[in-house]
DNA sequence: ATAAATAAGGATAAAAATATCCTTTAATAT
DNA sequence: ATATTAAAGGATATTTTTATCCTTATTTAT
């Protein structure tokens, strides 16, 4: 997203390959977070000579916290730290609390970030979205 | 370790199976998860009868940044948001700083939060070690 | 219309995390 | 000494996550 965001300024679209490169993540495994994404109305994608996939809304009204649900579900926002199934101010966890302020902040700091805020820096080669040698 | 902490005030030993079940964890994995604490020397066991695990040090002294790296590895402290092998402050991923913030915060906490804080709460009935039907 | 390019989608595979099983080792009690 | 109890450790199995492969569908250009 953070990639395409470097590129779609006029609508234009972006090819897998060219994506999967940019972010040294396999062709295959991108194309299957691509279909998610699209499926999720967050991209927009065409097929045939010149498809491709490209970011469906400005990039300043795309927040991160869309992007994470989309791709790996909701566990991150309201699962327990403990692994409870129903962890609340009910019946919480050992850690509930304490857990609790540091999800705000990332839930917090997700909801308030847009794509704009992260690719801007980006594209002025103030941070990375790879180093050549990436673990995944 | 919170389950062992309520119950290890004098020294106590406390079995596999007793563990297992207040937490709601199947047993042979429990097993390995103690094993690896106590091969970190934060848990002692004795085989035999009326044999057990018990937490070496006094619970206000056992912080939970401690236990988290036993138990998890580093990577919660030290892994890129995006997945980059090197991601620092020379060449940070496109979340780096952003991220920074929220780690730290996370940090912050499991290194100032220390086992007696957390077993109080269970000792006191404020909060819960399982649900009866945990997740896993 | 046909060929070429490109994403979609289903089936499968590989790797990692989670979990189990079984044998061995050590401690205790008799 | 022997039997019993309980953890240690190695091998294996299951599940989930990550990744690949191949066929199909759609779009564009000729």
């Amino acid at each position: 997203m953070i990639y395409m965001a470097t590129r779609s300024v006029a609508g234009e679209k972006t090819g897998l390959k060219e994506i999967a490169e940019a972010i040294n993540s396999p062709q295959a495994f991108t194309a299957k977070i691509l279909q998610n994404l699209v499926k999720d109305g967050l991209v927009s994608s065409t097929k045939g000579p010149h498809g491709g996939f490209c970011i469906k809304r400005p990039t300043a009204e795309i927040f991160l916290a869309e992007i994470v649900a989309s791709i790996d579900g909701d566990q991150l926002f309201i699962g327990c730290a403990l692994g409870l199934e129903k962890c609340t101010e009910d019946h919480p966890c050992a850690v509930h609390y304490k857990f609790k302020a540091v999800r705000d902040h990332l839930t917090g700091m997700l909801q308030t970030t847009h794509l704009e805020d992260v690719s801007d820096r980006v594209i002025t080669g103030l941070s990375f979205l790879k180093t050549g040698t990436n673990k995944r």
